[in-house]
DNA sequence: CGCTTCTTTCAGAAATGTGTGAAGTTAAGG
DNA sequence: CCTTAACTTCACACATTTCTGAAAGAAGCG
């Protein structure tokens, strides 16, 4: 696990310090885009980490926070998808694991996301009606998101092409 | 601006009741996506009402709130370019007014916000190189966000089309 | 030019969210 | 089957956010 560290004893500590940055500003991100604190810290982590795999023990003390913590972020990553737990045989640890190289996926497959706002849009049409600007306003935004989702699904499979060709080329 | 109240005292409270569970409803949904509260209800507030127009006063009634949770609300939305600002001639009033019918763009301009994601995934890239396994994750997921940089324009261009033949068919 | 009406700003109270420590639960290993 | 390591749950303390009331700031109108 130890590097050389007769020359430069700080090496290890820089280079944690700047990996603690990087993972630290990815996570202000994630949490501007609307996800908590403590998920967000433990994501960027995962992602920034040489096997996209950390134990608990080993998120805790990187971040810096209780296993409680890390416990909560971890379960809340799973639901969503995130993140995969792995159980190392033969030992009592669990091993987290973003998912793939895709978990940017995740932030598109939000159907149900889209779900729940279509049905909201469809029941305020129904309350204004369509003969009402209300109603029609809000109609126009139900299609709007209709269509939202239509178009998610190819897009999706155009990234999918778009990729496949970058690595084979 | 009193409807006949003779038969059906209660017809515009029920009016008013079953307008504001949309409201919220809607404003909830806004806040699960990440905005803030009273911005959301505001919003909703005026995606709901006939000229897609109140007054802060008529606001603050409806919603239940004090002028300055109005104020507060309506500077935020401004910024956001989700709402506009009218002054009424002939008056101190101001009528706050949801931007167009296509308020939705407004999801989907968050260029900024892809740059900035853009700027950080190039930042760990650098950072961790493209020799590592971080850094070609990284370097993966900036790909997909440039992608989709370019998918957005023309998805929108694409529901401009869908939307102008709607109209005219 | 002052009065009045509406809006904004600001300090602080109330509500909400977030992480910790301690106790509880599960499962490996002797 | 008991011990022990690891993870989880829960009550609570601390921090942050959010809304209010009061006072100050603009802008029409006499």
């Amino acid at each position: 696990m130890d590097e050389q560290r007769t020359d430069n004893r700080t090496d290890g500590d820089d280079e944690a310090e700047a990996v603690s940055r990087f993972v630290e500003r990815f996570a202000a991100q994630l949490v501007q885009a609307g996800m908590t604190r403590m998920p967000s810290r433990v994501f960027a982590a995962l992602l920034s980490s040489e096997l996209g795999a950390l134990t608990s023990a080993e998120l805790s003390e990187q971040l810096k926070v209780s296993p409680a913590a890390v416990s909560g972020a971890v379960r809340y990553l799973a639901q969503v998808n995130l993140v995969s737990r792995e159980r190392e045989p033969g030992s009592r640890r669990e091993r987290y694991r973003v998912q793939g190289d895709q978990w940017y996926n995740a932030l598109l497959e939000r159907d149900a996301f889209l779900r729940n706002w279509q049905t909201t849009m469809r029941e305020g049409v129904e309350q204004f009606g369509l003969d009402t600007p209300q109603g029609r306003r809000i109609n126009d935004t139900l299609e709007f998101f209709l269509f939202l989702e239509k178009e998610l699904g190819s897009l999706m499979q155009r990234w999918a092409a778009h990729r496949a060709e970058h690595l084979g080329g």
